[in-house]
DNA sequence: TACCAATATGTTTATAATAACATAACGACA
DNA sequence: TGTCGTTATGTTATTATAAACATATTGGTA
């Protein structure tokens, strides 16, 4: 996606329902979350503070109307955060629709 | 575009150049300025103040470097506005962009 | 010449989104 | 039992965006 007639084309996608959004910004967050196992880590990668990825899950939830995280605190490693399957199964589709909107535009390009 | 695994997929394009972005917003504003030929015209008829709609071409011809819009003032009709050849050129990109990715969701839907 | 509709801007207010700061609780382990 | 890293929230400050308000200018036409 790197040209079209001069301009670069900018393409955002989302998955939504009920006014609730899915987006990259989540998509990123809770990927990251179920990698690291940790609600701090995958933060701290996305350089945001703790505070602000927390506000943004529990306002996704309270959208969603279901958990996307699970948590525990606590313990030797302090406490640490799993995806629920509700959170894989948007982060599935939502790579999905994403990838293949790419793919299209890819597509889209080399045919003109 | 109505349902993607019981969930809709929102996709929003735009055109880009060095920072400068031309979407949804601009190209809704410059099209009904071409057709009714007054900025007070179509900024009425998005529902939005004649200033918003000023500043907004401002600080988009600005931003891109380039005059969006002709005008001219006073006259029995009170002025006027007109689309610039780089305004018209912009728009037609952009409705290429927007109606090839809508189309190709489209038809990523169905062969899904 | 007075009027009118449209352009042209500056200034202020309100609203929303984001960031920053602060503090508490929890629980395995040394 | 004290430490440490993580979850859990409330509160405040800052920024950014948008809306609202106000006023001046222009130039055909009646």
């Amino acid at each position: 996606m790197t040209d079209f007639f001069g301009f670069k084309p900018g393409c955002k996608v989302w998955l939504e329902k009920d006014g609730a959004v899915f987006g990259e910004g989540l998509y990123d967050l809770l990927s990251r979350i179920e990698r690291t196992g940790s609600i701090a880590a995958a933060a701290s990668e996305m350089g945001m503070s703790y505070r602000a990825a927390w506000g943004k899950i529990k306002v996704s939830e309270k959208k969603w109307q279901i958990r996307l995280v699970n948590t525990r605190v606590g313990g030797d490693t302090g406490g640490g955060a799993s995806l629920t399957g509700e959170a894989r199964m948007l982060l599935a589709r939502f790579r999905e629709l994403r990838e293949g909107v790419n793919g299209l535009l890819i597509v889209h390009k080399f045919e003109k």
